[in-house]
DNA sequence: TGTAGGTATGAATCCGACT
DNA sequence: AAGTCGGATTCATACCTAC
């Protein structure tokens, strides 16, 4: 049985290509990831929530949207599973991770988006996960949360990588195809038509799919509403998605079908910027 | 009995200006700190040696200079205390951040460079060390990091910042005369003039000691040769400076006398660029 | 002044050979 | 032998030299 058979079974809801090279599923990642087979996946790109910005859990229990954004008048659905703290959320992320290896091929990579507070978190759980933590790529948004007398500004996200086990020595984990990628993407969100508060610009996105062999499966287990996806898609590689929320992922599945009905003859996609300093 | 002469009454190289506003001290860091007036110090900025780079004891143990710069013809003198194994790397900063802490006024801030690979650790000392963990700031080298195909380059240092306690908000720990600082900082290393390995670009250490009120006190324990020293001068902030190898120490000394002798009416020092996005 | 080609560089990393 | 050592190798970029 296919991936998207196998979840139809369970009775989620489930949106896919013909051929499966993209499969979205509405579900909770950790019931989704047993299902793919294991040793398929070239690539894992993901933005989990970060359950930051607050060091009481009455601060992280308030709905995300009201967390995140204060004083913005557009609402934004709340998204679930950001109210753990520090340790609960390394070893959540642990677990995923982990699952994530096992359905990974020796040679793949896992990147993953945090900020400041939870990076050193984050790195351990990677490492907890059974990955071998290989760096950090920054990003910078340019625009600070509050800039402040007297502070350095946190205008940069990061992106913890690793890759699980050899990176490009063992046999079929050859680079061929992958150019040497940028540590740092400069990519502002201002004006950004955002349907999720931590919608990530597809420019970057697409800059961190390419870490992905061309043709390789991309998994996205925090699918949000697409963007990791739809960059997979532009960049002619395999995908899944999983997202728990049914509101983001109808919306995920909109973005994805309109980039697959895109004719390319007439409208290419933008070219992907190769330098981004 | 001032800093300068305590220091010299135990026998250590010693180099101060007659009022003292800058004083260098050849001796462990760790020795000093306890002499320095409690509450007397505005900001640390330093960068001390990272223990980086190698997976093994043999690795780190090789001389710095030949663990980061195996191909390089131009050779630099060997620096001391670059061979601690991570966790011992950790309780080795959090001694002297804690001598720090004592040392410094509420409100004082603590800016201490790292790799990505001792990032997370960097950011536990801090925090074992006493101070209050404020954020990351980003240093990017550009072209410095060697690339790899399939890899994301680490093109990026990281500046870890804390506050000895509250910021900004209590009595005496006003930011009258700071700005908002940036988070990020773009400044190439190519065609730098290098004593030192590890030595930072004078612009960006310009950028990191505004976070010092002005007039105030700058401590460096890990001085190398001297750019945070350097820096903290053209600004016009007081200084300590200490550095544990007597080669460094003596070229610290010139620069430091040179950037004193400048006649600032003639050549003015280049103007410290406010936005480095 | 402009272009092309060669060289030096990087706060490493990897792997085979060895003890 | 849940290890250690040492030498070969990585490639985009800046800079230098030649034309």
């Amino acid at each position: 049985m296919t991936l998207a058979e196998q979840c139809r079974a369970r009775g989620w809801p489930v949106w896919a290509t013909e051929d499966e090279s993209v499969v979205l599923v509405c579900a909770d990642c950790l019931d989704v990831l047993s299902l793919i087979e294991a040793g398929s996946v070239g690539a894992v790109v993901t933005d989990p929530p970060y359950s930051s910005g607050g060091a009481f859990r009455s601060d992280r229990n308030q709905s995300p949207s009201v967390k995140y954004t204060p004083n913005v008048q557009r609402a934004y659905a709340a998204f679930s599973g950001d109210n753990r703290d520090q340790r609960a959320y390394g070893y959540w992320c642990s677990l995923w991770l982990a699952g994530l290896l096992r359905a990974s091929r020796i040679g793949a990579t896992c990147s993953m988006f945090t900020d400041w507070r939870q990076l050193p978190t984050t790195t351990d759980a990677m490492q907890a996960g059974g990955w071998v933590w290989r760096g950090i790529a920054v990003w910078n948004k340019t625009e600070a949360a509050r800039p402040a007398k007297g502070r350095f500004r946190n205008q940069c996200e990061y992106i913890v990588w690793g890759s699980c086990g050899a990176l490009g020595t063992e046999v079929g984990t050859s680079t061929d195809g992958i150019p040497c990628l940028p540590g740092l993407w400069t990519v502002p969100t201002a004006g950004m038509e955002k349907e999720h508060v931590a919608e990530k610009p597809e420019s970057l996105l697409e800059g961190l799919v390419e870490i992905c062999p061309p043709g390789g499966l991309v998994v996205d287990p925090f699918m949000g509403s697409g963007t990791t996806i739809v960059a997979a898609v532009r960049l002619g590689r395999r995908a899944i998605g999983v997202e728990i929320d049914r509101k983001y992922f109808d919306i995920a599945v909109k973005r994805v079908e309109a980039e697959l009905n895109r004719a390319p003859l007439f409208e290419p996609p933008p070219a992907i910027q190769k330098k981004l300093i």
